[in-house]
DNA sequence: CTTAAGTTTTACGTTTACGTTAATGTCATT
DNA sequence: AATGACATTAACGTAAACGTAAAACTTAAG
């Protein structure tokens, strides 16, 4: 039987290892574990281990970020992947979702708009700006 | 000659009326007044006009602010509006949207990417429920 | 004219989301 | 076992975005 290889699974990182990838600093993992956001393992002597999960939730985190909801509401969105609980539980956290998702729906139109503005903006700024090139 | 009604205009509103309406805070209107965001005239007696522009100009700074902007990069993107300038300040100021058009597009992205996430998840739950439900 | 409700500026306080520094410990390599 | 790179906790600091309170002024209504 050939020897199968150590690499069983390396799956694992580092807090800088993260901090590098998406650009943030460890200082801010920290601080996302302290809030609950985040719950490395340990080695023994007691350095964070993060996982692919972790890593995923890492993601999601600064994904809410930048989309303007503040780390306790992304906490609870993020509670919502952990539903072992019973059906009652469920039922909350399903209307919790539908919520949110109501919320999503609305920032995304709210963009759309955002959007339209900008481009009419340009187009009244590129037509401004064809006046003045003619007039030279 | 028929005499006008007084009713010029009223298109104006007081800071307290804005703030109801938006649901803010009247420290808020004149903090986004203090960042420049917000040029508001004067009655004689100092009070401070909103016409119909401010108002305007209030419901895109908070559509910002829900959408993940600083009250500085909302700031910079009113400022397109106003771009009375030159040549060389439009070239600049259309850079800059586009910029900030492609920001938009990509939380437009992000959104949808979250939503997706949202309804699995729903998926999911609804299943689970299900199976709870019928083993009762 | 008086009064109440609203407004002004000033200034210090608060929350969120980290930054920064210090003192100490861990890990991999030589 | 020693060195250098990275980690840990603790604690104070900071910027953004307001909250809050005080003292004085305006305005609309009666």
């Amino acid at each position: 039987m050939p020897k199968k290889t150590q690499r069983k699974e390396r799956e694992t990182y580092t807090i800088s290892e993260l901090a590098r990838e998406f650009d943030i600093s460890t200082r801010t993992i920290r601080y996302y574990e302290e809030l609950g956001l985040l719950s490395p393992e340990r080695t023994s002597g007691n350095q964070r281990i993060f996982t692919k999960r972790d890593k995923t939730r890492l993601k999601l985190i600064i994904r809410g970020k930048r989309l303007g909801f503040s780390l306790n509401e992304i906490k609870e969105m993020i509670e919502m992947y952990d539903v072992a609980g019973e059906t009652e539980q469920i039922k909350l956290t399903l209307k919790y979702g539908e919520k949110k998702l109501k919320e999503i729906e609305e920032k995304i139109k709210e963009l759309e708009m955002l959007r339209e503005d900008m481009l009419s903006i340009r187009e009244i700024l590129i037509k401004r700006l064809k006046e003045l090139e003619s007039k030279k």
